[in-house]
DNA sequence: AGGATAGTGTCTTAAAGTGTCATAAAATGT
DNA sequence: ACATTTTATGACACTTTAAGACACTATCCT
């Protein structure tokens, strides 16, 4: 397996909800759970299967507590960041990640290997040109 | 053997699906497996076997996630990149890659050694004209 | 408690993807 | 050149997936 890859349209539903691609899913069965960790970048949602994200913070922990820059991107990291599982295929994010990253009724599924991207249509235009 | 060597015209079904040609499906089997990697190129497809792109992958690995530019760059390369098996001799390319090569009903598989390319008619013609 | 809001389960429909067969075309062996 | 085998194509039936809708539950607030 190669991990999350491509990119996909779909849309939200009433209450918020996606869709995660049969794809995904696949992987997320496979090699991982259905437990994710969504965290907001600058614009978008990274979504990391629960390990994954797990050795993502392992790396951050060799950020110095004590460095002033270090410990504002620790917590920009942490402070935008919440678990949630899939349900029935589908995922519920909390409404203010949806905000943070412009989402309104159609987002794009950005493969990006161990993790994938959640994007605004017309953000994700503006960045993949 | 020598690798994907040669030129196909070859025709999508009406769902999209192209036929390998066996010479192509013949060396996949010996040398590698049913499993691809496709990935857009400007206005074509590279399909690679999966342990081509597999290293094609690993040189990507030391980028840094966390760093915006690298993190551009790995997109870029993700994005466009879809897996898929052969079933029955033919592959499904997904409905933006074949836009994105502005495939219709025909298609030009080009043997590039270790990998193949997927060309329009009219842009192929165009570049080996 | 009552009414709002947010979250969840499930069904329906339409579209996309998959398996398989029949014919046509091409390649192969003698 | 002919018969045989393999390969490519088109067609069709079937399955899976995505989208939207709706009803039900939980939570919060006053």
């Amino acid at each position: 397996m190669n991990g999350f890859l491509g990119t996909y349209n779909i849309s939200l539903d009433d209450k918020g909800r996606l869709n995660v691609p049969a794809k995904f899913r696949a992987t997320l069965e496979k090699e991982y759970g259905p437990h994710l960790v969504v965290c907001v970048m600058d614009g978008f949602l990274i979504v990391f299967p629960q390990n994954e994200w797990g050795t993502n913070e392992e790396k951050l922990s060799h950020l110095n507590a004590f460095d002033k820059g270090d410990r504002n991107r620790l917590r920009e990291f942490y402070a935008g960041a919440t678990e949630c599982k899939i349900k029935s295929g589908r995922i519920l994010l909390p409404a203010n990640q949806r905000e943070a990253a412009g989402l309104k009724k159609d987002a794009v599924l950005v493969g990006m290997s161990k993790t994938f991207e959640i994007w605004a249509p017309d953000r994700w235009a503006r960045v993949s040109g």
